[in-house]
RNA sequence: AGAGUAGCACAUAUGGUCGCGCCCACAUCAUGGGUGAGGAAAGUCCGGGCUCCAUCGGGCAGGGUGCCGGAUAACGUCCGGUCGAGGCGACUCGCAGGCCAGUGCAACAGAAAAGAAACCGCCGGCUUUGCCGGUAAGGGUGGAAUGGCGGUGUAAGAGACCACCGCUCUUGUGGUAACAUAAGAGGCUGUGUAAACCCCACUCGGAGCAAGACAAAACAGAAGACCAUGCAGCGGCCCGUUGCGUCUUCGGGUAUGUCGCGUUUUGCACGCUUCGUGCAAAGGAGCUGUACGGUAACGUACAGUCAAGAUAGAUGACCAUUUAAAACAGAACCCGGCUUAUCGUGCUGCUCAUCAA
RNA sequence: UGGGGUAUCGCCAAACGGUAAGGCAACGGACUCUGACUCCGUCAUUCUCAAGGUUCGAAUCCUUGUACCCCAG
């Protein structure tokens, strides 16, 4: 089950206190919380495109972190944000991106990689 | 077969693996079953339900609509008709009341743009190289110039007079009406603009589910009764109405949560009992179908049915099949319209022209 | 999700239905040995966000759309 960051007090925090790395497609935000479980927060601004282009894009995020979420290392805050030339990107496309950041932030296990 | 015209329907399939929201089954977990975006869900351009504001009342101001009749809960929507414009036609388009209630505006050009007018021209006269008078037929300007064409007439002209057309009025006939049509009369009565102010007719209180209701940490006030004037408040203003002072009482209320919210209410039964399920009845501008009435929009009756309900926000990913799996696009209180976006299909009515029979 | 507003030159902006002001910037020239300051001139080019309509005539009036901004937890 993967838990959510849904308010804007704890995106801010993660925003101010921690690292980020970007490429093409995403850019990532992560922060190591206190627990040991995972959560994950996903961002598309109006500018990347209406409603449901935003929507297609979250819902192909959390599916690739989903599918991936045994390779992360436990008790990390992410958070994901969508750029423009994400639009239109197929789930094989999104799913590479988020495992380079997340390979960039060493937040990955080195056995599954 | 071609060109066109009007309308209707569908609009991401089927199977497999993994995953998400809600509901149900079990005390819970696990598990199983059911169910899960649109024709526009969009824009927010109108109308209504619902909720609160103040119990929603009266007047003024302001807004909206605008040929006629009907439909509807209501509408700026829809249906039928009239008139005007376009098309050979099927048919389409039209904010289509009133500038003889009043006021304003009409740049430039033009002599003159609205209770007045002679620039050129034409005709007559004279004290003849110019002035006076007559004249709106002709020229020129302009979007618009005193109804049009022909004739009579005249010094030249003029609805001054005549025929036809147009206009206005009256009467008759048809139509619920808009209007159509016939006859007669007037004798022409100065243009455009009301998506200019305005007039006339009808109509509208304001805000919106982030409305609002309930529970309730923090925090200290809140409610009721009585009374007089001023002040303050209440959606533009006024009438009107509420609070501020004194006394009495004890709850008020922010964060947050729940409800509102997806068929609702009531009754009975059952269960694991502040809930849920089943059955029955009633309600719903609910949905589907049939019949009847109506040219139609639509109405009435009967039968069946209850269909997503999230709350940082659920519908997704991959594989296979098929030529391909696609356009525009995602519910957020709920309905009726309008407008705009849109891949690819299917079906029906009608029109025109050609060929064949 | 609901409510409200704005759009005119590269920037800031004005404008009664009748030729789209002005300032800054830019460009050209004058002044200067050179630069700055100052002075003179040019600059909306078929057109006021886009498309239709009303009107003789539209930045302005009407309708529809587009982009951007603000407010409400």
């Amino acid at each position: 089950m993967t838990n959510s960051i849904k308010k804007n007090e704890e995106f801010q925090r993660i925003y101010q206190s921690g690292r980020s790395y970007a490429n093409k497609y995403l850019v990532m935000y992560a922060k190591k919380n206190e627990s040991d479980t995972g959560r994950l927060g996903i961002s598309v601004s109006k500018k990347v495109g209406n409603s449901v282009v935003r929507h297609r894009l979250a819902r192909l995020i959390r599916e690739s972190y989903r599918l991936n979420e045994s390779k992360f290392h436990s008790g990390w805050d992410i958070i994901v944000i969508a750029r423009q030339s994400a639009k239109g990107r197929t789930y094989f496309e999104i799913n590479s991106a988020l495992l380079h950041l997340a390979k960039l932030h060493k937040i990955l296990d080195e056995v599954s990689v």
